[in-house]
DNA sequence: TACAATTAAATTGTATGCAATGTAATTATA
DNA sequence: TATAATTACATTGCATACAATTTAATTGTA
């Protein structure tokens, strides 16, 4: 082992990581254009199909995003008619995020994106399922 | 299996990806800022410690780029004194970057990260090396 | 050899992503 | 209960990312 071989771009875990997830969210892409949603909106969205109504907080806390990142990215979903934004009546500080029927409705059409980006990946089932594994372990590890 | 499960955000692979990655990158921040590097600064001079020469091209194919983030990027680390761009002689379109002794020096700096960086990830090393196998194998298989 | 096609960077425009700061509402406490 | 501390969200500033376009250099070809 030389001494900077772990200072190798080959010999590092976050690099494939980081290129990984923008390579997937590239394949993303040409799907998402035609209902003119970005990755970050898409997976927004997926949060309030199962959740209905939440607080930013609570959102960036499934969505590791702040409210920097979650402010302008809500304003333009509300925009689009996908979300309505209310303050909550018992504590004005938190700002409610419900899902609308137009953004119910959304979820219709992105029902084979799952699929088709499955496609993408050449992964068995089982690397898959490993593979999701270890990113949460990693994910809830962290310290 | 419910008609709507695979658009669960907790049954996505590329969301682990894509917060795994942001996630893990938070943690370099605290080194990196001490020698005022970011991320994407800090791998690209990876590729450099390793090439010492190398066209904004090739080094985007390494890093997952494309010139519209490189350029501006490597015209700050040339600020910096990192590295030297020059246009190639014999082919004008091509702009070669170098590496210079402050950059090579700077290697000296960064030695400790990976270490500091693999006790945040809490992975046994057969996880780690699994992880990292299938990260390049999803890298390279996409289709 | 003119000129079309290709190539490599640079530029432009849009959307994150996040640290740091600001603001308003609420809670804790002296 | 006045005010200090905390909390939730918004704003600001900086650095990516990347698609699309532009520019300049080179290559291919009629």
């Amino acid at each position: 082992m030389e001494e900077y071989d772990n200072l190798k771009l080959e010999n590092q875990l976050c690099f494939p990581l980081y290129a990984c997830s923008k390579e997937i969210i590239k394949k993303y892409k040409p799907y998402l254009d035609k209902l003119d949603l970005t990755y970050t909106q898409y997976i927004t969205m997926m949060v309030l199909w199962d959740k209905k109504k939440i607080n930013v907080k609570e959102l960036g806390k499934y969505l590791f995003l702040d409210s920097g990142t979650l402010t302008p990215l809500l304003k333009k979903l509300e925009q689009k008619g996908y979300i309505e934004r209310n303050r909550n009546k018992e504590d004005e500080r938190n700002l409610i995020i419900s899902i609308t029927k137009l953004g119910i409705e959304l979820r219709n059409k992105v029902k084979d994106i799952p699929n088709n980006i499955s496609k993408c990946v050449n992964l068995e089932q089982t690397e898959a399922v490993q593979l999701y594994k270890l990113l949460y372990k990693v994910l809830n590890g962290l310290k």
